[in-house]
DNA sequence: CTGAAAGCGCTTACAG
DNA sequence: CTGAAAGCGCTTACAG
């Protein structure tokens, strides 16, 4: 459809056979200039005649010319590529961070190649790790979560950067779990509660671990009973388990729970025993997923999943092109999130 | 920590300083080969006697040989690399589609690279593809709905599939949309509902076209009356007005909506109307993502992602492995979905 | 400012 | 069954 293309003979676009790809040969043969002075131009290097780079340009636009990547990553050993290793890409929070990391890469004009871990144990993240080495200038781990860290093989020379908010043996970016749990029981507290209940997730998860910190010292600072807390497994069925667990106890006013999908289940709980939200009873929840679809909508606390994994990408890139790869003191990029105030949550009711 | 390493003089690995990766060069060497016997042992190339595959799977070992990816894609041509397109990644189904075309990738060896899209139209998807082109052996493309697919440029000899289930221009695999239609619409009728209101997505989207149609037909074959659909843009509010319009109207009593979204927002306006679901309404949404988390917990069309994920990945590689290049006829591979029952449908009221 | 030569680490014919 | 040579398409020194 183009003019420059003759169909007919199975030449196209300056007489490159259509099943071939366009080499830097070919354009330095159309442009008549050597394959060096082709490669000057594809890299925007400077010392080339304006005349000259206008004459290679349009050959090379004439041939349809895009640089092979693994010939220039296998010389110049760079590959412009950044390698991540996802946990559970369906969960919506991941999927969030894998599209702004991704987002962030190509933004600085790098690859995003993902691997797949088929066990989330560190044998299946070092096989990951192995897999990527060959061909990234560096990768993301995420969701490290409760993996042993220190059986890692981290490659030297290799940039890594984890999304987590522990000091690790690598540079780390992560959120703020214990401080959103601040804002969500602070929250209640100021609505008039007298205590928070909280549903956690399982005893293993350090991000429950840290959630639960984060509400038991904030009623522990304000001089408030701590309830024993109730411990779920992230799925809205654990939640449903302890709302009706706590939904007989007419002392409860207000409840924080771990995740979104457990607070679906303890809202579901608290409706089928008749207490209602937030008149009877104050739910909030953790991560901004759900919130807004759920019934009455859910006050959450929301994480800032892009700003995470635009700084993932920046950890990174800083590794990769600067010069802090030696010894880097690896203090976590804690990235804060924030309330989400919806029809969940309201003052306390008048009489106990 | 391991016994052959030598951490003192900076070499480790059989002697290979710890800065650099080995190549076969070095396994050659250790086992006392040439690169090519090694080149064969780490291709399970047979014609090589066990003993000296022995020897040089040792070595290997020895010094942790992983071949170099782009020496080997420059020069085989292959790079065993799958690259995807997604259009929203942080979209529960896409990201299940992902994650199921990656599981199935590494299953059969390949890496995957995803190539991120800033605008989503036929110029942005194919600056993408020209990106990818280089470097992968075939191409995944998510979510192309309403893109101009005449306007893309489909390299020659690059195997390609889309995610979608019309005939186009490439091979493609998708969801039965009108089928899970008709599975909602069937359901409720069977429940003895007089006909079934449809909640839709934005006018331009082939997905909520063809659901409609299902729909419609459904109804039509059925001999009920068709009443005039209502038009959402996958939002929970626009799901809330949509209902806001349908709650009024008594004669109302099945809704079958398009997304599970939309179908939160239509709940939620039935509720504070005070129409019991599935009482006095019954409600159907489609892609399950949602469901299970809502109030009452929503039937809905759950739509297969894994078996969709998968079987890109099969039709790829059959093109990339198999002959099938030309001409291929282009038939989509239809994955059908199922209805889900919970308990937000029911029979219809008794009284009219 | 431009070019001829060498080489990145493999694999693909071709010998033996 | 194994090896010496050539070359994939670039980029990196080194000349001029």
């Amino acid at each position: 459809m183009t003019t420059d293309t003759n169909e007919v003979d199975g030449l196209g676009r300056g007489g490159i056979p259509w099943s071939r790809r366009a080499t830097a040969k070919d354009v330095a043969a159309l442009a008549q200039v050597s394959t060096q002075t082709v490669s000057r131009v594809a890299n925007n290097a400077d010392g080339v005649l304006p005349e000259t780079r206008a004459k290679v340009l349009e050959a090379m636009f004439k041939v349809g010319y895009t640089p092979n990547a693994a010939a220039r990553a296998l010389r110049s050993g760079g590959t412009r590529t950044i390698g991540i290793i996802p946990h559970q890409l369906n969960t919506t929070g991941e999927a969030h961070v894998v599209e702004a990391v991704s987002a962030a890469a190509h933004r600085h004009n790098y690859a995003v190649s993902l691997a797949e871990v088929p066990d989330w144990t560190a044998s299946g993240v070092n096989s990951a790790i192995g897999r990527l080495h060959q061909s990234v200038s560096g990768l993301v781990i995420l969701g490290l979560e409760n993996v042993e860290v220190e059986k890692l093989h981290i490659p030297q020379n290799l940039p890594m950067v984890a999304s987590d908010n522990r000091a690790l043996a690598l540079p780390s970016v992560g959120f703020d779990q214990a401080g959103g749990a601040r804002l969500a029981v602070t929250h209640l507290l100021a609505l008039g509660h007298k205590t928070v209940h909280f549903v956690g997730g399982p005893e293993y998860s350090v991000q429950s671990q840290q959630r639960e910190e984060g509400w038991r010292s904030t009623l522990v600072a304000a001089g408030r009973p701590v309830p024993p807390p109730e411990v779920g497994d992230w799925t809205p069925m654990s939640g449903y388990a302890a709302g009706r667990r706590l939904a007989d106890n007419r002392q409860v006013t207000a409840i924080f729970v771990a995740n979104d999908e457990m607070a679906a289940g303890v809202m579901r709980a608290l409706h089928e025993v008749g207490r209602q939200i937030p008149e009877d009873v104050s739910v909030v929840g953790f991560d901004n997923v759900l919130a807004e679809y759920l019934w009455p909508p859910l006050t959450s606390i929301h994480q800032d999943f892009a700003k995470v994994g635009e700084t993932l990408v920046q950890v990174l890139l800083s590794q990769i092109e600067g010069q802090e790869n030696d010894g880097a003191p690896a203090t976590p990029s804690v990235i804060p999130g924030w309330l989400e105030v919806r029809a969940s949550s309201g003052p306390a009711p008048q009489s106990d």
